[in-house]
DNA sequence: AGCATTTCCCATTGACATGGTATGAAACAA
DNA sequence: TTGTTTCATACCATGTCAATGGGAAATGCT
Protein backbone atom coordinates (compact mmCIF):
# COMPACT_ATOMS: atom_id res chain seq x y z
CA UNK A 1 0.00 0.00 0.00
CA UNK A 2 2.65 2.27 -0.37
CA UNK A 3 3.95 4.99 -2.62
CA UNK A 4 7.07 4.24 -4.62
CA UNK A 5 10.22 5.70 -3.95
CA UNK A 6 9.87 7.22 -7.59
CA UNK A 7 6.61 8.32 -6.93
CA UNK A 8 7.48 9.86 -3.27
CA UNK A 9 11.07 11.72 -4.81
CA UNK A 10 8.73 13.14 -7.43
CA UNK A 11 6.89 15.14 -5.26
CA UNK A 12 9.67 16.18 -2.90
CA UNK A 13 11.85 17.31 -6.40
CA UNK A 14 9.05 18.98 -7.70
CA UNK A 15 8.35 21.13 -4.43
CA UNK A 16 12.50 21.81 -3.82
CA UNK A 17 12.24 23.65 -7.45
CA UNK A 18 9.10 25.10 -6.76
CA UNK A 19 11.09 26.55 -3.51
CA UNK A 20 14.11 27.21 -4.85
CA UNK A 21 13.12 28.87 -8.34
CA UNK A 22 15.19 32.12 -8.43
CA UNK A 23 14.54 32.90 -12.16
CA UNK A 24 17.44 30.34 -12.76
CA UNK A 25 17.77 26.79 -13.95
CA UNK A 26 18.27 24.71 -10.82
CA UNK A 27 20.73 21.61 -11.37
CA UNK A 28 20.61 18.36 -10.11
CA UNK A 29 23.16 17.88 -8.24
CA UNK A 30 21.93 20.59 -5.62
CA UNK A 31 18.31 19.54 -5.58
CA UNK A 32 20.25 16.17 -4.53
CA UNK A 33 22.14 17.92 -2.10
CA UNK A 34 19.63 19.33 -0.37
CA UNK A 35 16.98 16.44 -0.95
CA UNK A 36 19.55 14.14 -0.12
CA UNK A 37 19.04 12.15 -2.44
CA UNK A 38 21.41 9.82 -5.56
CA UNK A 39 22.52 12.43 -8.17
CA UNK A 40 21.84 9.65 -10.44
CA UNK A 41 18.18 8.14 -9.13
CA UNK A 42 16.94 12.01 -9.21
CA UNK A 43 18.62 12.12 -12.70
CA UNK A 44 16.24 9.07 -13.75
CA UNK A 45 12.63 10.45 -11.56
CA UNK A 46 13.34 14.07 -13.26
CA UNK A 47 14.00 12.90 -16.87
CA UNK A 48 10.43 11.36 -16.69
CA UNK A 49 9.17 14.49 -15.23
CA UNK A 50 10.72 15.98 -18.04
CA UNK A 51 9.22 14.05 -20.86
CA UNK A 52 6.07 14.23 -19.19
CA UNK A 53 6.24 18.57 -19.74
CA UNK A 54 6.29 19.00 -15.78
CA UNK A 55 9.66 20.62 -15.94
CA UNK A 56 11.97 22.07 -18.79
CA UNK A 57 15.16 21.45 -19.02
CA UNK A 58 18.69 23.33 -20.07
CA UNK A 59 21.54 21.24 -21.24
CA UNK A 60 24.94 22.61 -20.53
CA UNK A 61 27.36 24.67 -18.67
CA UNK A 62 25.05 26.46 -16.42
CA UNK A 63 21.90 24.40 -17.29
CA UNK A 64 19.33 22.68 -15.24
CA UNK A 65 15.85 22.59 -14.37
CA UNK A 66 12.88 24.62 -13.28
CA UNK A 67 9.09 24.20 -13.63
CA UNK A 68 7.06 24.32 -16.44
CA UNK A 69 4.22 26.22 -14.84
CA UNK A 70 3.80 27.80 -11.52
CA UNK A 71 3.18 25.76 -8.59
CA UNK A 72 -0.43 26.00 -8.20
CA UNK A 73 -0.39 24.44 -11.19
CA UNK A 74 0.74 21.27 -10.14
CA UNK A 75 -1.47 19.01 -8.03
CA UNK A 76 -0.08 16.15 -6.10
CA UNK A 77 -2.48 13.56 -7.62
CA UNK A 78 -0.89 14.15 -11.52
CA UNK A 79 2.88 13.93 -10.16
CA UNK A 80 1.67 10.38 -8.30
CA UNK A 81 -0.12 9.65 -11.62
CA UNK A 82 2.88 10.06 -13.66
CA UNK A 83 5.20 7.83 -11.64
CA UNK A 84 3.19 5.21 -10.64
CA UNK A 85 0.96 4.92 -13.42
CA UNK A 86 -2.39 5.17 -11.31
CA UNK A 87 -3.05 6.19 -8.03
CA UNK A 88 -5.87 3.33 -7.51
CA UNK A 89 -5.99 0.55 -4.43
CA UNK A 90 -6.81 -2.42 -7.14
CA UNK A 91 -5.61 -3.30 -10.63
CA UNK A 92 -9.55 -3.64 -11.45
CA UNK A 93 -10.25 0.26 -10.94
CA UNK A 94 -7.45 1.01 -13.98
CA UNK A 95 -9.78 -0.24 -16.92
CA UNK A 96 -8.22 -2.32 -19.68
CA UNK A 97 -8.00 -5.58 -19.42
CA UNK A 98 -6.88 -5.96 -15.93
CA UNK A 99 -10.65 -5.45 -15.03
CA UNK A 100 -11.29 -8.41 -13.28
CA UNK A 101 -14.34 -11.05 -14.49
CA UNK A 102 -15.63 -11.16 -11.57
CA UNK A 103 -16.16 -7.87 -10.87
CA UNK A 104 -20.36 -8.21 -11.30
CA UNK A 105 -20.51 -10.44 -8.55
CA UNK A 106 -17.55 -9.62 -6.55
CA UNK A 107 -18.69 -7.44 -3.20
CA UNK A 108 -15.98 -6.25 -2.08
CA UNK A 109 -15.40 -3.81 -5.23
CA UNK A 110 -17.09 -1.39 -3.64
CA UNK A 111 -14.63 -0.92 -0.53
CA UNK A 112 -11.64 -0.14 -3.52
CA UNK A 113 -14.09 2.22 -5.34
CA UNK A 114 -14.39 4.57 -1.96
CA UNK A 115 -11.13 4.05 -1.11
CA UNK A 116 -10.19 5.63 -4.65
CA UNK A 117 -12.48 8.59 -4.27
CA UNK A 118 -10.62 9.29 -1.12
CA UNK A 119 -7.41 9.09 -2.37
CA UNK A 120 -8.05 11.15 -5.02
CA UNK A 121 -10.02 13.55 -3.08
CA UNK A 122 -7.05 14.35 -0.80
CA UNK A 123 -3.86 14.24 -3.67
CA UNK A 124 -6.42 16.05 -5.93
CA UNK A 125 -6.75 18.68 -3.85
CA UNK A 126 -3.37 19.49 -2.90
CA UNK A 127 -1.29 21.60 -4.87
CA UNK A 128 2.07 22.71 -4.68
CA UNK A 129 1.72 26.46 -3.73
CA UNK A 130 -0.34 24.51 -1.18
CA UNK A 131 2.95 23.51 0.11
CA UNK A 132 4.84 26.20 -0.12
CA UNK A 133 2.30 28.35 1.74
CA UNK A 134 1.80 25.14 4.39
CA UNK A 135 5.61 26.09 4.88
CA UNK A 136 5.77 29.31 5.30
CA UNK A 137 3.20 29.16 8.14
CA UNK A 138 5.00 26.85 9.66
CA UNK A 139 8.03 28.86 10.40
CA UNK A 140 6.26 31.45 11.21
CA UNK A 141 5.03 29.66 14.14
CA UNK A 142 8.49 28.86 15.20
CA UNK B 1 -0.40 2.12 -4.23
CA UNK B 2 -1.56 -0.66 -4.59
CA UNK B 3 -3.12 -3.22 -2.05
CA UNK B 4 -0.94 -6.88 -2.41
CA UNK B 5 -3.01 -9.65 -3.72
CA UNK B 6 -2.70 -11.15 -0.21
CA UNK B 7 -4.93 -7.85 1.37
CA UNK B 8 -7.07 -8.22 -1.46
CA UNK B 9 -7.78 -12.04 -1.41
CA UNK B 10 -8.02 -11.89 2.24
CA UNK B 11 -11.28 -9.41 2.28
CA UNK B 12 -13.01 -11.64 -0.41
CA UNK B 13 -12.23 -14.93 1.82
CA UNK B 14 -13.42 -13.67 5.16
CA UNK B 15 -16.46 -12.25 2.82
CA UNK B 16 -16.99 -15.48 1.50
CA UNK B 17 -16.94 -16.86 4.83
CA UNK B 18 -19.47 -14.90 6.17
CA UNK B 19 -21.88 -15.02 3.25
CA UNK B 20 -21.77 -18.57 3.06
CA UNK B 21 -21.85 -19.60 7.04
CA UNK B 22 -24.34 -22.45 7.53
CA UNK B 23 -23.27 -23.44 10.68
CA UNK B 24 -20.83 -25.59 9.16
CA UNK B 25 -17.10 -25.67 8.48
CA UNK B 26 -16.34 -24.06 5.51
CA UNK B 27 -13.39 -26.55 3.30
CA UNK B 28 -10.62 -24.20 1.89
CA UNK B 29 -11.65 -26.46 -1.45
CA UNK B 30 -15.05 -24.67 -1.95
CA UNK B 31 -14.05 -21.03 -1.07
CA UNK B 32 -11.43 -21.26 -4.30
CA UNK B 33 -14.06 -22.67 -5.89
CA UNK B 34 -16.56 -20.05 -5.31
CA UNK B 35 -13.41 -17.30 -5.45
CA UNK B 36 -11.56 -19.01 -8.45
CA UNK B 37 -8.38 -18.84 -6.54
CA UNK B 38 -5.59 -20.90 -6.23
CA UNK B 39 -6.05 -23.53 -3.40
CA UNK B 40 -2.81 -23.41 -2.30
CA UNK B 41 -2.18 -19.93 -2.24
CA UNK B 42 -5.49 -19.65 -0.45
CA UNK B 43 -4.45 -21.96 2.24
CA UNK B 44 -1.38 -19.64 3.07
CA UNK B 45 -3.83 -16.48 3.39
CA UNK B 46 -6.18 -18.28 5.40
CA UNK B 47 -3.76 -19.54 7.66
CA UNK B 48 -2.46 -16.22 8.41
CA UNK B 49 -6.22 -15.64 9.19
CA UNK B 50 -6.13 -17.88 11.68
CA UNK B 51 -3.00 -17.40 13.85
CA UNK B 52 -4.56 -14.03 14.18
CA UNK B 53 -7.89 -15.22 15.52
CA UNK B 54 -9.57 -13.90 12.87
CA UNK B 55 -11.10 -17.34 11.66
CA UNK B 56 -11.14 -20.39 13.29
CA UNK B 57 -9.83 -24.24 12.08
CA UNK B 58 -11.11 -27.54 12.73
CA UNK B 59 -8.78 -29.92 10.88
CA UNK B 60 -9.74 -34.03 9.47
CA UNK B 61 -12.15 -34.72 7.60
CA UNK B 62 -15.05 -32.40 7.44
CA UNK B 63 -13.36 -29.94 8.98
CA UNK B 64 -12.67 -26.53 7.81
CA UNK B 65 -12.75 -22.88 8.58
CA UNK B 66 -15.63 -20.28 9.83
CA UNK B 67 -15.17 -16.58 11.11
CA UNK B 68 -14.34 -15.92 15.23
CA UNK B 69 -16.72 -13.69 15.09
CA UNK B 70 -19.91 -11.89 13.81
CA UNK B 71 -19.02 -9.97 10.31
CA UNK B 72 -19.71 -6.84 11.96
CA UNK B 73 -16.86 -7.27 14.32
CA UNK B 74 -14.34 -7.23 11.21
CA UNK B 75 -13.58 -3.95 10.00
CA UNK B 76 -11.46 -3.71 6.37
CA UNK B 77 -8.92 -2.41 8.34
CA UNK B 78 -8.21 -4.81 10.40
CA UNK B 79 -8.04 -7.57 7.56
CA UNK B 80 -6.05 -5.27 5.44
CA UNK B 81 -3.61 -4.09 8.47
CA UNK B 82 -3.36 -7.88 9.40
CA UNK B 83 -2.16 -8.81 5.68
CA UNK B 84 -0.15 -5.64 4.77
CA UNK B 85 1.39 -4.94 7.77
CA UNK B 86 0.50 -1.06 7.76
CA UNK B 87 -2.08 0.50 5.17
CA UNK B 88 0.23 4.01 5.27
CA UNK B 89 1.37 5.65 1.88
CA UNK B 90 5.16 6.42 3.24
CA UNK B 91 6.78 4.50 5.52
CA UNK B 92 7.71 7.37 7.52
CA UNK B 93 4.38 7.01 8.84
CA UNK B 94 5.05 3.66 10.10
CA UNK B 95 6.78 4.85 13.12
CA UNK B 96 10.34 3.19 14.61
CA UNK B 97 13.71 3.87 12.61
CA UNK B 98 12.16 4.07 9.16
CA UNK B 99 10.89 7.69 10.29
CA UNK B 100 13.11 10.02 8.31
CA UNK B 101 15.54 12.02 9.91
CA UNK B 102 14.44 14.32 7.30
CA UNK B 103 10.99 14.79 8.23
CA UNK B 104 11.23 17.91 10.59
CA UNK B 105 11.76 19.68 7.61
CA UNK B 106 10.17 17.83 4.75
CA UNK B 107 7.40 19.88 3.30
CA UNK B 108 5.75 16.51 2.02
CA UNK B 109 4.97 14.69 4.60
CA UNK B 110 1.61 16.47 5.75
CA UNK B 111 0.51 14.90 2.08
CA UNK B 112 1.21 11.41 3.45
CA UNK B 113 -0.25 11.88 7.25
CA UNK B 114 -3.96 13.60 5.02
CA UNK B 115 -4.07 10.85 2.74
CA UNK B 116 -3.46 8.18 5.39
CA UNK B 117 -6.32 9.52 7.74
CA UNK B 118 -8.54 9.22 4.35
CA UNK B 119 -7.93 6.10 3.80
CA UNK B 120 -8.34 4.97 7.52
CA UNK B 121 -11.29 6.75 7.20
CA UNK B 122 -12.61 4.96 4.90
CA UNK B 123 -11.37 1.45 5.53
CA UNK B 124 -11.72 1.30 9.23
CA UNK B 125 -15.77 2.35 9.00
CA UNK B 126 -16.74 -0.71 6.43
CA UNK B 127 -17.51 -3.92 8.12
CA UNK B 128 -18.27 -7.52 6.77
CA UNK B 129 -21.49 -6.77 7.61
CA UNK B 130 -22.12 -3.60 5.46
CA UNK B 131 -20.43 -5.60 2.40
CA UNK B 132 -23.28 -8.37 3.42
CA UNK B 133 -26.11 -5.79 3.48
CA UNK B 134 -25.06 -3.87 0.10
CA UNK B 135 -24.83 -7.31 -1.49
CA UNK B 136 -28.64 -7.76 -0.32
CA UNK B 137 -29.87 -4.06 -1.21
CA UNK B 138 -28.24 -5.02 -4.89
CA UNK B 139 -29.50 -8.50 -5.21
CA UNK B 140 -32.66 -6.74 -4.54
CA UNK B 141 -32.72 -4.27 -7.60
CA UNK B 142 -31.57 -6.38 -10.10
C1' DA C 1 39.13 26.01 -30.37
C1' DG C 2 39.25 23.78 -26.11
C1' DC C 3 37.60 22.74 -21.62
C1' DA C 4 34.51 22.18 -17.86
C1' DT C 5 29.85 21.60 -16.81
C1' DT C 6 25.54 19.59 -17.14
C1' DT C 7 21.71 17.12 -19.17
C1' DC C 8 20.53 12.95 -21.71
C1' DC C 9 20.35 7.96 -22.71
C1' DC C 10 20.89 3.16 -22.05
C1' DA C 11 22.41 -0.94 -19.82
C1' DT C 12 23.12 -3.45 -15.65
C1' DT C 13 22.79 -4.81 -10.98
C1' DG C 14 21.39 -6.67 -6.31
C1' DA C 15 17.94 -7.15 -3.17
C1' DC C 16 13.54 -8.07 -2.15
C1' DA C 17 8.57 -8.98 -2.70
C1' DT C 18 5.06 -11.29 -5.16
C1' DG C 19 2.45 -15.06 -6.44
C1' DG C 20 2.34 -19.51 -6.52
C1' DT C 21 3.78 -24.92 -6.21
C1' DA C 22 5.18 -29.09 -4.02
C1' DT C 23 5.62 -32.33 -0.38
C1' DG C 24 4.42 -34.49 3.47
C1' DA C 25 2.95 -34.72 8.39
C1' DA C 26 -0.80 -34.39 11.76
C1' DA C 27 -5.69 -34.46 13.02
C1' DC C 28 -10.19 -36.14 12.48
C1' DA C 29 -14.73 -38.64 10.89
C1' DA C 30 -16.84 -42.63 9.29
C1' DT D 1 -8.08 -48.21 8.54
C1' DT D 2 -9.08 -45.11 4.94
C1' DG D 3 -10.07 -40.90 3.00
C1' DT D 4 -10.40 -36.05 3.90
C1' DT D 5 -8.72 -31.79 5.37
C1' DT D 6 -5.82 -28.57 7.86
C1' DC D 7 -1.04 -27.42 9.03
C1' DA D 8 3.87 -26.49 8.29
C1' DT D 9 7.69 -25.82 5.60
C1' DA D 10 10.45 -25.42 1.81
C1' DC D 11 11.07 -24.05 -2.74
C1' DC D 12 10.93 -21.41 -7.13
C1' DA D 13 10.15 -18.35 -11.03
C1' DT D 14 9.20 -13.81 -12.18
C1' DG D 15 9.04 -9.06 -11.69
C1' DT D 16 9.66 -4.67 -9.54
C1' DC D 17 12.27 -1.44 -6.95
C1' DA D 18 15.95 1.31 -6.12
C1' DA D 19 19.91 2.44 -7.54
C1' DT D 20 24.59 2.57 -10.06
C1' DG D 21 27.69 3.28 -14.03
C1' DG D 22 29.55 4.74 -18.40
C1' DG D 23 29.57 7.51 -21.85
C1' DA D 24 27.43 10.75 -25.60
C1' DA D 25 25.60 15.26 -26.69
C1' DA D 26 24.76 20.09 -25.71
C1' DT D 27 26.08 24.50 -23.80
C1' DG D 28 28.70 28.41 -21.67
C1' DC D 29 33.17 30.39 -20.65
C1' DT D 30 37.85 31.69 -21.55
Amino acid sequence: MKISTKGRYAVRIMLDLAENDTGDYIKVKSIAKRQDLSEKYLEQIISMLNKAGFVKSVRGARGGYRLSKAPEDFTIGMILRLMEGSVSPAPCLDGGMSACSRCSSCGVISVWEELQQAINGVVDNITLQDLLDRKKIESVNI
